[in-house]
Order: C-alpha cells, then sequence, then structure tokens
DNA sequence: TGCCAGGATATTGGATACAATTTATCACCC
DNA sequence: GGGTGATAAATTGTATCCAATATCCTGGCA
C-alpha cells in the first residue's frame, strides 16, 4: 500500500531517465519533499517506498542516506527516517547561509555576466510579474537568481547556493500553503538586475544581500508565530 | 585482500562506537579521505571495501553514497567511486564557500562568545605555535576557528563551515606532502583573536575573510603550477 | 599498419530471503 | 502508580544470486 497519494503520483509521472534506479528514487523524492508533497514529519518507510517505486529496499536505502546528507530526511537508528522537520530556527540558517553564499556568488559570477544572461533574467522577472501559482513562481525565482551566479565558474559554490535556494522555497511552500499566496513585488529583483547592468557590483551583493535577509526575515516571523501559538 | 595498508590500520584502531555499521564505515573513509590516507582517484571497491571494514556490501554502498553526497567520492555508473580528485579549481571553490560562510559564521558569533570561549581560543593558538606535525596542526587551526564561530547559533551553517574547513586541511595536507612542511606564523590569528576579543565584528570579519583569502590564494598558486608542469 | 566490431571479463547495480538488533509498547506485578 | 519484562514491529545487516554495463582485448578487414 502506498503511504502517500501524492508521492505515486510524482512515481507515474517520473521519468526513469537516470543512470540507476537509486538515483532515480533520490531524484524523485528529493522533489516531492522540496515541493511539499510528502510534510515534514512523514516517516520515509523503506519497504513502503519500495513499494510504491516498485523496487528493491536496496536503492531506497541509497537514496534515503544522500537525502540525510543533503538535510532533507532524519535518521533515526532503528526507527527509520523522516521528512526533514520545519522550523524557525532551521529557517533562520537556512536564510544566513544563503546571505553568506549568494553575495560572494553574485560577486564572482558578475564581470562575466553576457548581456543575453542579463537579458534572460530580465525575461524571468517579466514572467514572475503576476506569475500566480506559487510553485512555478519559486522556480522562476531560483532560476533568476541562478542565473545571475551562473558565470561564477565554481561549480561547488551554485551547487550549494542552489540547494539552499530548493531549501528556501520548500519553506516559502510551507508559509503559502498556511496562509495563501500572495505574488511579491518585483522591485527588488528589478533594482538588482539594474545593479547588474551597470556593473556596480558592491551595490548588486548590496540589494542581494538585503533581499534574501527580507526574506528570511519574514519567514522567520511566520514561523516564530506558528510555533509560538 | 584490502586495497590500501594505512586503510587497514584505521579501520584496526577505529572503535566502532556507532549507531549503525554505515556510519562506522562512513565515518572511517571521510577521516581516511580526509587525512590522505586514501590518495586522490583511488578506487573504492565495494567488495574490497566490505573485506577491509569485515562487512558486507550494503554498508559500504550506504556510506559510498554518503560520501559522494559531501563531495568526498565521485561515483561512475558501473564503474564504481573512486576517491575526490584534487584540483585547482575544486580548491578556488573550496576557498571561496569558507570565505562566503565563515564571515557570517563569525558575525553572528562573536556577540555571544563569553571569556572562555576567548582563552580556549588564544590557548590553541599557543598550542599551533611551534606544532611540527602537520595533522595536528590542521585540527588546532579548525578548532580554533570553529570555536570563534561555536556561538553562532546556527547548526547548519556551522556543519557546512567545518565540513569545508575540513576540505580545505585535506588540500593542505596534500601541498605539505609535496612540498614539505613549514608552519605558519600565529601572526594572523592573533590579530583575528584581539579583534574578537575587542568586539570589533568588522575587523574580525575583514581578517577572517582576508586570512581564509590568502590561505586559498597560495594552495591555489601551488596547485597551478603543479598542473601546468 | 591502422581501425572498427564484437565478445570476454570484471565490477557494479539490484532483488530476495533471512537473521540480528533495537526500539517502543503494553500488560503485569509489586 | 511506577518499574519491569515480554512482545511486536521496524530497521539494520548478511548472504547469495542474477542482470546490466563499462572496459579491455582480440581478430578481422580495409
Amino acid at each position: 500500500m502506498a503511504v502517500n497519494e501524492g508521492l505515486s503520483r510524482l512515481v507515474a509521472r517520473a521519468q526513469p531517465r537516470h543512470r540507476t534506479t537509486a538515483e532515480f528514487v533520490e531524484a524523485t523524492l528529493r522533489e516531492a519533499i522540496l515541493t511539499g508533497v510528502i510534510a515534514p514529519g512523514t516517516p520515509l518507510r523503506q519497504e513502503d517506498l519500495a513499494e510504491t517505486f516498485g523496487v528493491s529496499r536496496m536503492p531506497v536505502r541509497e537514496a534515503l542516506r544522500q537525502l540525510e546528507a543533503r538535510a532533507l530526511a532524519e535518521f533515526h537508528p532503528h526507527r527509520g527516517a523522516v521528512v526533514a522537520e520545519i522550523s524557525a530556527a532551521d529557517g533562520a540558517d537556512i536564510g544566513a547561509i544563503r546571505m553568506a553564499l549568494e553575495p560572494m556568488a553574485l560577486r564572482l559570477s558578475l564581470p562575466a555576466l553576457t548581456a543575453a544572461d542579463l537579458d534572460q533574467a530580465e525575461e524571468l522577472i517579466a514572467e514572475m510579474d503576476g506569475e500566480a501559482d506559487p510553485g512555478r513562481m519559486g522556480e522562476l525565482n531560483r532560476r533568476f537568481h541562478m542565473t545571475l551566479y551562473a558565470r561564477a565558474g565554481r561549480p561547488r559554490l551554485l551547487a550549494l547556493t542552489e540547494q539552499h535556494l530548493l531549501a528556501a522555497d520548500r519553506y516559502l511552500r510551507f508559509q503559502f500553503a498556511a496562509l495563501g499566496y500572495r505574488p511579491r513585488s518585483q522591485d527588488e529583483h528589478r533594482a538588482l538586475l539594474a545593479a547588474c547592468r551597470a556593473g556596480d557590483a558592491d551595490e548588486a551583493c548590496r540589494l542581494v544581500t538585503e533581499h534574501v535577509g527580507q526574506a528570511a526575515e519574514q519567514l522567520t516571523a511566520f514561523l516564530e508565530g506558528r510555533e509560538a501559538g
């Protein structure tokens, strides 16, 4: 019996275009956790997952270990894994990491950004303007940020940055699920892009730090209120 | 037959004080990779590792997956895993990440540092002064940095920071193995500690950024020279 | 001589069955 | 009521088998 209806649909839709079964399971589970298809705290029972994916337990265990290393699952020895919990403290943690990584990525990338990159960022802003679907919005936002960082030439840094953008997005979806989705103004993104076009690295870094910091602050306020009451 | 003599000794000495076999294998392998006991590029054959550790292949596979997620091993489907290679590009990457994370960790931690913390940092500097063993030196250096960041109250940020301190240390050991060990002056550490004692966050962050940046630059120069010739 | 095809080989990837270990629960007795 | 031991359920680990695939090597061919 499938533990989770949403996950089953995700598995059915998913293209197993991966090199190994373990990677397929890991990618699908990761998406399910990040998009909120599986709620925080949900037990990830090996047997159930194996059945849902139609595979044996071995690739499932490998996938769970990888999710643990990415802080998307928590292991309790001999009790099993659960989807990572959401907390105000962890949200602030992710925010702090973003505020550290993203200005660095932007500063390294900015001098190498091409006109095509900047135009693509502009298009992404236009798409975000008036986007009604929070999931699509998160993806566009992520792509906008990553477009600006893409030329940093630092694969590790970019991977870490994207990983924490995704983690932040998970938190945002969680907030939207509770409070409803209210699209944000694109003014901050536009100002950031303008600074990039002008080649003003200091100003761009300042803006991105402020932008990320504000988002983290809003989120933390919501989460703390939720934990208090 | 054991693939690696050094690893066998590490396994023999290691206390399996871990919750599960997979975690024991992972921790031991991670230490072996980080300390250079297993050289970059070494194949990590499942069967051999299982025999060396005296366990079956499953916990070994779980351990390898975790090492992959930490960028300490590289997977090639149906060819197996190898110890992560060392390159100038990756060294610069790690340096950039440290330069992003450590000032953030320090800024968050500094206001909460206690007199005991600062005294312990001072002791660590004294120990480093004249330390002849590069391995011990790396550990002391890491503990010095982490002591200053410890009060940040951001577990994720600190874990990431320590992870990349360890990665940088691996590179440093590699350099020492090639060029011989030459102890560095503790002046930069002392200046950093002084700024922390004075509660001067801006100066402390500036110093730590400079300190990390210089270390990364030296390392990159060595690695680029090595790759060129 | 150079090169491509195809098979041999070794290793990983995955499935399955079973034993061991640990945790949590819950009745039971003092 | 609280501690205690049996019990159930889950993960963890082992052993073994087979499949898939990358690499290597050899032989045929231009």
